[in-house]
DNA sequence: TATGAATGAGTCTTCATTCAT
DNA sequence: AATGAATGAAGACTCATTCAT
């Protein structure tokens, strides 16, 4: 194919623009936006300061791009889980926290997820971007999710309809907690998904491995 | 008489130091720490650049004793409430999430929760006088409450109490949601207490005024 | 007198003055006249910061008060030793460096003596001052008395009269050395005045107390 | 050459940070240090002002630098003569103070030496530094000289062994005078100079060229 | 008259961004 | 394409000076 030829050098064009987004991200992470340096990024990029420059026309589209790029995809596997619902909406959500553990919490994208929490008030367009495709999505895949429990009368009520970002709720009490009081203790996170499930089901069938 | 210079004097100095941290506040909650300039704290107050720095010696102690400042009041508040326990825990809890909509979520003091949130991992101090102050305290004080309705047999399911933070779930959603999505939708701060309340304890009981 | 109950009030003004400019006196020593800040100055003369611009217009004319407050007593003083001349020039030299060691190296002028060296480069119209009324015509008074000297034969080379700077020279090195040195160790003060008598001067009959 | 690129950009580097150094020395000569303003030696150095801070880490390192640069050399030099003393202490006395006449009193480092009597009470770590690296050797440089002449007998009084800093003192009233009355009238250095050696030495010969 | 709270001009310093090599 | 030296706009902070009390 005509493409061919491109990727090789694409490639490594490529590689690069995700080194440096890695290093922006773990940067931005541990500083701020406001406070982490354009130069601190390009050298835990091991780059040239000019370089992050040739990939990204300044230091707000490095950050957005940030995480533009790493949506996408979680949004595509996340959408997957939740739709999929194979056997059961308990069984899904289960999945669903399970996921989030082993692509979010558990990687790098955790400090995207705080980034977000602490960023964004002072980026309202990534805000209203990211409402619209991920929140905004992924809270009516949760509202579709539970109203099939309800349907089945697996719901102990139908009030969470309402207010589906309580599914959510342990997510993110774990990336606040991490974020603010790891160094003085740690939080439960599997025990939290769990007490979330057996409050959100009237049954209390355990997913088991 | 003779301390009436003094009173005046003193109190017209407490009343601009409020004054000022009140601006700062707002302004801080509006840019970000780092984004905030005095200059514009000073505007917001309606005093000179110079008047700031007669009250605090730095931007940073400034935005410290914003937290500082007012957390004492509110703890104080908060804990009297958890520690009453009048009749049973889930009046309790219903009395104290009342209570922070109406001294918390409804007021200016919103900004400071959003604040901390945004805020502290740059201050890794303040992180652990707030969790050596509000936090650890108010989990033990939450922990305590729910060990009473554990023994009263009024509780769903004792693995919350590994997780008590779930408890503040709503609350934390809340300002989270406020400060990110408000422009793009209400969240139902109403209906996240009550499917909370409604999750943790087993009779459907409801508070009735 | 008419002027006897002014001087009651003046008295206690002069006085303030007085308590002042010594307080900037120390300060202008200490920091600079940069550094040094009015407020300190106000604190060690025990007043108000504004007070002393009850006193003085602002800080430059402070500091030049200083100088041409103190300088006039000295001026008289020292010119008359100089003309007084009462037995031979080299007594009158040597009464001339005692009474510059009581009057000013053993005393706070010492530190007016070192400011004029450090601080009159900044303020070429107080060097032109001080030119003027105590440089100048204290060379004068050096040059006619050594060329009485020179007439009376007591003279070792007639090529001082070119530079009768000479003559000060150990009142300023001694001045120097005390403040930049001092802490590393003491300057001889006597040794060097009898140095410089010695040398300039062909018989060595010493002064005798 | 390969090597062509890396001499031409690291004396590019050198010859810059020079700039900045000459332009530093005019202006703290011109202001002292406290009211030169760091953008103003940018401006005469002919680059920008963040430029100064690519080379000297903030104002403060600019002037020690100053001084330590361009201390080395002469240090060096005077040592070398005042050590050589091919023929005659009064040789050698007289060779230094020509030295100091056209290394220092007639180039920008005559700026240097009023700058760091000007300067040096308000940074005492410079003063100590300066003590232990010109001053006391220097002094004992002198000293070593002085005794051979007296040893030899061609000293005029012992008593300026006790006080070697008499030696220099025509170099510092010659810089003192520059920088406090030179718009009023010339100090005659060369006469000051002999009179210094007249004074010091017994026989009269000349130095001769 | 004396005070010290208030002010804002002035300065150092940082850092995003540009551009010559 | 990659670099990092150079730039200057921006912001924290200081302090001489004013003025209401």
């Amino acid at each position: 194919m005509a493409d061919q030829k491109r990727p090789v050098r694409s490639k490594s064009q490529e590689e690069r623009r995700r080194i440096i987004l890695d290093a922006a991200l773990s940067t931005f992470a541990a500083k701020g936006f406001a406070s982490a340096r354009i130069e601190d990024i390009a050298k835990a990029a091991g780059v040239g300061k000019g370089t992050v420059y040739l990939y990204f026309p300044d230091k707000e589209s490095l950050f957005k791009s940030l995480i533009s790029d790493d949506l996408a995809p979680l949004i595509a596997h996340g959408a997957g889980i939740l739709e999929a619902s194979p056997q059961s909406p308990r069984k899904a959500l289960s999945a669903f926290y399970t996921l989030v553990e082993s692509e979010v919490l558990d990687t790098q994208r955790a400090d995207l997820l705080r980034l977000m929490i602490t960023e964004m008030p002072n980026f309202p367009d990534v805000a209203a971007y990211y409402h619209a495709n991920l929140i905004r999505p992924g809270m009516q895949l949760v509202q579709k999710l539970l109203t099939i429990a309800h349907d089945r009368g697996e719901l102990r009520s139908a009030k969470v309809l309402e207010v589906p970002q309580m599914v959510v709720a342990p997510i993110l009490i774990s990336a606040i907690w991490g974020m603010l009081f790891s160094p003085f203790g740690a939080f439960d996170r599997r025990a939290a998904f769990e007490v979330s499930l057996d409050n959100l089901f009237l049954s209390p069938e355990r997913e088991t491995p």
